[in-house]
RNA sequence: GCGGGCGUGGCGGAACGGUAGACGCGCCGGCCUUAGGAGCCGGUGGGCCUCACGGCCCGUGGGGGUUCGACUCCCUCCGCCCGCACCA
């Protein structure tokens, strides 16, 4: 056989330009009569050179597109770019470069790593966030949602960075710090642009049964919501003449009431207060309470801190008079800013009543020590005394509802979406400020508003946008008078709350999408990104699919049918990090061992679902597998003759030609179950068996065997996969239907009996397939090693499992 | 604290309730070769008995249970990872 090496370098390029010529990954918005898949992985934010996550997740798509192709779809596979954002912004502030321009270059590092990563891609649908021709529809979005009274402008406490000088949404928060630079977060008042994300509370909760994703994301959307059900009762303060409603998912402890307590920001407190004793430590309290960082004032563990308000409230359930509090356990925004306090049977409310010396009182007995939050029969709680808590809250409830005192209630943690931002990277605010009109949209035939470039990029509390005078400085598009414009920018989460809806037709500049066009792509049969998004990103897109149906803009209920989160790679058990040394940079990895090797080698080190360590002995094994492989099918294309697959197999060709059959069933299952990993060792199984029988098995069942490894190794190693096909057969493997497996071919005449004593494993022997339960059992009781441990001892019973095992129980 | 997940050789990992450790890495041996860091072939969980063929025992974080049979199902404990966390 003659010297050859498997060269990726020479390869890989050549089969791209075959692609790339003849358009191969295109797909027209034409229907046809093959069903369609929409495959997506999330889009990337471009910023310097892709990493080794985003090797893995376009390993795991493009497996995904590949396979959807060959099993007859109409395959809808595009990317782009996530392009505004805060690095780039950051990049600017210190060097002066353009964000646009950086952005840029990176896009360009983006689109050459892609190409030569051999991934499937429409490039003619390709777009970046920033680009006007598609942030213009994002704010044709937003005037859409302010018409519907979806977006809106308030004034409210929020979330500010004193780093990134800008507020953040509450999902951007994680321990009271910013996401983005981990600095402490301050809670400032200030006016700013929100989408009711509440509206749809109860839809986003209850569609997620209506959807494939995993779990675990599942539970965390659920845990974002967090619906509650209870009931809001009306406290009346009659000093003042004031009813307080609370809002309590144990509306059963009325009784239990001991005290009352409303949240610092409660409008109301300073005016309870006035007047009384305590009106200037109220003031204090209030006063320290707002200016604590939102990571101190979140902590659970702290001591309970507050003051009394010198004013009492009546339980409407038996008029007793409740003293009333200021304390920062209590959260404006959630509820009503009251609470009841219950100190028997709420962990929160026994802890404020021990620091305050106030009364306790059991109505609930549930058998354990106060605290308690568990059920039992009702005790000092009038009428109700002896009734079992569940029923006494039907009950109370409807006593609550009668009396006009109250009534069952909702409430949910998932707040309203904060999408203002004081910074200059970003999609702008299509709305202007009139003296006489107020808040006017920009007519939609005037968009895009085009961000305009400025001098200084550095935020000083307010928008860099604001020092571009000439920009800011503009005519009311209703009156002609003087106007001012929106200085702030969306969130970029907004960006991407839609963007797969503008791959369906990427190119229209007539609309952000054509209706028939969008109903006929979407949903995503396949989203494939990482768990890191699984409430910000993945919310606000179902969010605006929902909004925008209601809308009648589009027929999406749910835009993910499917999602995938793969894992993360590490290097030596930890996350890669510049900081740390222990980056794997893919770009290197393809150059030295080809695209096909990094590709495969990251699908195969484990599930891709979970985090796997990168090694850099494990990638040389499998770019010798695909070596291996590639060189079979070279010389077995050299050596032999195109002959046919023999129709009746025998001997050593039989036993090849069904590995490849039993490879091409345990492919063919494992992608549909995600399971790369293991459908990449079937194709070394086959290969190792032909290299095993390649002087025995005749030239059809040789070819056979090299031909199918080629195209079953496609999805993962597509251009060893094309190489190796097309020297066997001069066809494109790409266009070539996924091979079916012969059922007759994965059954065998013979199988292995194993014949256990007592669930032992003690023989192993050759039977017949058709042999019946009677003959295995026959045939196990005559085994040599098995009669030694029958010997002496009674048979009681013999399990048989056809075409596996029989396994004797003795006594 | 609440919710979710995980625990298998030296390592990454395979195993519809039915042969534990597929496949790969590493290691050991052989062939080829002037050479081999190339390639091909074989071996490789631990302990014990046997010249050998072969056989026996132990083994999937610990303990218990269900079952003819448990890595797999149930209970419990331990350890690690990831979410959420004063949401009334």
């Amino acid at each position: 056989m003659a010297e050859r090496r498997y060269d990726p370098r020479e390869i890989e390029p050549r089969w791209q330009e075959v692609w790339d010529r003849e358009h191969s990954w295109e797909v027209s918005n034409q229907p046809d009569e093959r069903p369609k898949a929409y495959v997506l992985e999330m889009l990337p934010y471009p910023s310097g050179e892709p990493h080794i996550g985003h090797l893995k997740t376009y390993s795991v798509g493009d497996a995904i597109a590949h396979f959807r192709r060959r099993n007859g779809y109409r395959v809808l596979h595009p990317m782009g770019y996530d392009a505004f954002g805060l690095p780039a912004e950051n990049h600017a502030i210190k060097t002066g470069e353009h964000p646009r321009d950086s952005t840029q270059k990176s896009i360009e590092a983006f689109q050459r790593q892609f190409r030569a990563w051999g991934i499937s891609i429409d490039w003619t649908r390709e777009f970046g966030t920033h680009e006007p021709r598609y942030y213009r529809w994002t704010q044709w979005i937003f005037l859409k949602l302010l018409e519907r009274g979806l977006a809106y402008r308030r004034e409210a406490a929020v979330k500010w960075c004193p780093h990134d000088q800008t507020v953040l949404a509450n999902e951007q928060v994680i321990d009271g710090r910013c996401e983005r630079c981990g600095h402490e977060v301050e809670v400032r008042q200030l006016e700013q642009w929100f989408f009711r994300i509440t509206d749809y509370a109860d839809r986003l909760l209850e569609d997620l049964d209506t959807i494939e994703w995993p779990e675990h994301v599942k539970t965390m959307q659920r845990n974002w919501i967090g619906r509650s059900e209870g009931a809001e009762v009306v406290f009346r303060c009659e000093d003042l003449g004031i009813d307080y409603p609370v809002f309590t998912t144990r509306p059963d402890t009325l009784f239990g009431a001991t005290f009352f307590v409303m949240a610092p920001e409660h409008p109301d407190v300073f005016r309870l207060a006035a007047g009384t004793e305590h009106e200037q430590a109220v003031h204090e309290y209030v006063n320290h309470a707002l200016n604590e960082s939102a990571e101190q004032r979140g902590d659970a563990e702290k001591p309970k801190t507050g003051v009394p308000l010198g004013r009492t409230v009546t339980n409407p359930v038996n008029g007793e008079q409740l003293p009333m509090f200021v304390a920062d356990y209590v959260l404006m925004e959630y509820g009503t800013g009251a609470i009841m306090g219950v100190p028997a049977h709420d962990e929160r409310d026994h802890e404020f009543a021990q620091a305050f010396d106030l009364p306790i009182r059991q109505v609930i007995e549930c058998g354990e020590e106060l605290p308690c939050t568990g059920d039992g029969p009702m005790v000092n709680s009038g009428q109700f005394d002896g009734k079992h808590n569940r029923e006494a809250y039907e009950e109370i409830v409807r006593w609550l509802d009668r009396e006009g005192r109250g009534h069952a209630s909702v409430n949910y943690r998932l707040r309203d979406w904060l999408v203002s931002r004081q910074r200059y990277w970003g999609c702008p605010i299509p709305v202007v400020y009139c003296e006489g009109c107020g808040i006017v949209p920009i007519p939609e035939d005037q968009l895009p508003v085009v961000l305009p470039d400025v001098e200084d990029y550095a935020p000083k509390g307010r928008s860099p946008l604001a020092a571009a005078e000439d920009w800011v400085n503009t005519k009311c598009p209703s009156c002609g008078g003087p106007a001012r414009r929106e200085t702030d920018t969306m969130d970029t989460f907004v960006d991407s709350s839609w963007y797969f809806l503008r791959y369906c037709d990427a190119g229209n500049d007539q609309a952000a999408w054509d209706r028939e066009v969008v109903d006929m792509w979407m949903p995503v049969d396949q989203y494939i990104g990482g768990v890191e998004h699984a409430i910000l990103h993945l919310m606000y897109a179902r969010f605006f699919c929902k909004a925008l149906t209601d809308m009648d803009l589009l027929d999406v209920n749910e835009p993910f049918s499917a999602l995938f989160t793969q894992g993360m790679v590490t290097k030596d058990g930890s996350k890669m990090s510049k900081s740390k040394g222990n980056t794997v940079d893919p770009a290197r990895i393809s150059d030295r061992y080809g695209a096909d090797t990094a590709r495969c080698y990251i699908l195969f080190i484990g599930p891709p679902d979970q985090d796997v360590d990168w090694s850099d002995e494990g990638v040389e094994g499998t770019h010798r597998f695909l070596a291996r492989l590639w060189r079979l099918g070279m010389d077995v294309a050299e050596s032999t003759e195109a002959a046919p697959v023999p129709e009746a197999p025998e001997g050593d060709d039989l036993v090849l030609v069904r590995k490849a059959h039993w490879a091409i069933e345990k492919v063919s299952a494992d992608m549909r179950r995600f399971a790369f990993n293991t459908a990449i060792s079937a194709v070394h199984e086959l290969v190792n068996e032909s290299y095993r029988l390649r002087d025995a098995a005749g030239p059809g069942a040789l070819r056979f065997a090299a031909q199918t490894a080629a195209s079953l190794i496609f999805p993962f190693a597509p251009h060893t996969g094309a190489d190796v096909y097309d020297r066997l057969t001069g066809r494109q493997v790409w266009l070539e239907p996924w091979p079916e497996a012969d059922p007759d071919l994965l059954e065998t005449d013979t199988f292995t009996l194993v014949v256990q004593v007592n669930g032992k494993v003690r023989d192993r022997l050759e039977a017949s397939a058709s042999a019946t339960p009677d003959e295995l059992k026959a045939m196990a009781r005559e085994a040599p090693n098995v009669r030694a441990h029958l010997d002496g001892h009674e048979i009681v019973k013999e399990i048989v499992v056809p075409g596996k095992l029989v396994n004797i129980v003795v006594r």
